[in-house]
RNA sequence: GGCGACGUCGCCAAGUGGUAAGGCAAGGGUCUGCAAAACCCUCAUCAUGGGUCCGAAUCCCAUCGUCGCCUCCA
């Protein structure tokens, strides 16, 4: 396997650090407000990585954080007069329940800043005893930037090229202008813990490194977030971890890139939202898979309605090929006789793909190569014997993407009534009453019934 | 202004040295009472201009453009 590495920018053999494991790092959401598709586009594409991962056979420990204690956080509680804490549960809840209703495994472990303060003190004060941050008269503790002397190497910046305060005053209390604070003093009215430097929280870039370090050690195979992440957050997590440990951090850094709506990133300060409930409300989990299926992950992710609907299409695709045999006898028909070739082909050209940097939409054109070949079989009268294994595969590799591709449930008991319809209008048909017949068609997909009729009998499916 | 990524058919998009996957849309056809679905056929020389090479979408340079970061952000 290779992958994508944001620290060399080059494509690098995949090598684990202990055989067979891998340790995943991806940065999660600060909670403090509803989740957006953009958010979704991320997890999805660490949620098929793993997947892909451990379909490879290796054991994925995967963390994914909460960022419960932060600026933000604090000012909505304070604006809408609860308890932060309360308001940081309620969104890691509603997060949660995201991940499920889109089909995202739940990590292996999802610590929180709000249950890591003692692992942050010591980590701090690790850096503070080894001379690479130091406490401000403030009541700060700052990292010293120019301790590190490989500090920018991920976002390839030198800090000499960094206009820091270009936009924002530079605090005074810093030693250099890109010092960043590693403990930040309390404020009245502040969530606050006791430390050394006195009451005060955690900065912004320390709990990940903490959280790595206690839950995964000092060395992880491979880091993820969204490629806005890079600078300063990772760079800042790789200059507290490294110079803490003297070791490198992460073997592979990977970044998403962003979802683009109307031309520019969908994000919660530029306001351009559309929260993952609404997608959902609206289109099914699958739709938004299938969407960054088709794309690179590294790439921007073009999200509108009309690539929506070409995923939407691209699914109902995928599942016409897993419809049943419509024969009862098997076929020698040389399209039927060409399955087992055609499957075992694609199984190492779906594999050859997705090991090059998790290529998925290389692997997703092999899957459709291999559905025109089940549909042409089936067509040439196949049998279910004969169809069923190729069926089986197409459904494996759609489910390690994570695909459910499942048919639409309408309301429970409407099953008999629609069944009885089709009765009428096959009696009708046979009277050849079209009138009749395309009424009754038109009025139940008027009711979201789509009615296909075949050689011998109609199928229906909920649209 | 600096750094990074990128620019492939109407849309999404794979392909990083040997003469362009796939999906959506579109047009034509088979099937059908008519449809739908499925199947068949058609549909690009890769932003622009130079250069390297027997040969480039794929390497180098320049120009134009887009996106991200430099400030909270998946």
């Amino acid at each position: 396997m290779r992958l994508y590495n944001t620290l060399t920018r080059k494509k690098e053999d995949f090598e684990t650090l202990e055989a067979g494991v891998v340790k995943m790092y991806v940065c999660g959401p600060t909670v403090y407000n509803d989740a957006h598709v953009g958010h979704a586009m991320s997890a999805l594409v660490f949620d098929i990585v793993r997947r892909y991962l451990e379909f490879r056979g290796f054991n994925v420990r995967h963390v994914m954080n909460y960022t419960d204690v932060d600026d933000k956080i604090i000012n909505r509680a304070n604006q809408m007069g609860v308890d932060p804490f309360a308001l940081s549960q309620k969104y890691i809840d509603d997060f949660d329940q995201n991940l499920a209703d889109l089909n995202i495994l739940p990590a292996t472990a999802k610590p929180r800043v709000s249950k890591t303060i003692p692992q942050i003190i010591a980590l701090v004060q690790g850096l503070v005893d080894k001379a690479c941050a130091y406490p401000a008269a403030n009541g700060d503790v700052y990292f010293r930037v120019t301790r590190d002397d490989d500090y920018g190497k991920l976002s390839a910046r030198k800090l000499d090229d960094m206009q820091a305060g270009a936009r924002i005053e530079v605090e005074e209390q810093k030693e250099h202008p890109m010092d960043f604070a590693l403990w930040k003093a309390a404020k009245p009215g502040e969530p606050a813990w006791d430390s050394p430097w006195g009451k005060g929280r955690p900065g912004w870039h320390i709990e990940c490194s903490a959280m790595n370090l206690a839950e995964l050690g000092e060395q992880i195979d491979i880091h993820g977030g969204g490629n806005d992440l890079i600078f300063p957050h990772h760079e800042n997590e790789i200059a507290q971890t490294e110079s803490f440990t003297g070791k490198p951090f992460a073997r592979y850094w990977m970044h998403n890139g962003m979802l683009q709506l109307g031309g520019e990133k969908m994000s919660k300060s530029l306001g351009n939202i559309i929260s993952i409930k609404d997608f959902l409300a609206k289109r099914d989990a699958d739709v938004m898979r299938m969407l960054v299926l088709n794309g690179s992950y590294r790439a921007p992710l073009m999200f509108n309605e009309e690539t929506l609907d070409a995923a939407e299409k691209g699914l109902e695709r995928l599942k016409s090929a897993l419809r049943p045999a419509s024969a009862s006898a098997d076929s020698s028909a040389e399209a039927v006789a060409a399955l087992p070739a055609a499957s075992a082909a694609v199984k190492s050209a779906y594999l050859a793909a997705m090991d090059d940097d998790f290529n998925s939409a290389g692997a997703l054109g092999v899957l459709f190569d291999f559905v025109r070949v089940l549909n042409t079989a089936r067509d040439s009268g196949a049998s279910a014997a004969q169809l069923t294994p190729a069926q089986a595969l197409l459904r494996e590799l759609t489910g390690v993407f994570g695909l459910r591709l499942s048919e639409k449930q309408g309301q429970t008991g409407a099953e008999k009534f629609i069944e009885l319809l089709l009765e009428v209008r096959a009696e009708a048909r046979r009277q050849k009453q079209w009138a009749l017949s395309d009424l009754i068609r038109d009025r139940l997909k008027e009711l979201g019934v789509t009615v296909e009729d075949g050689k011998t009998s109609a199928t229906w499916r909920y649209l």
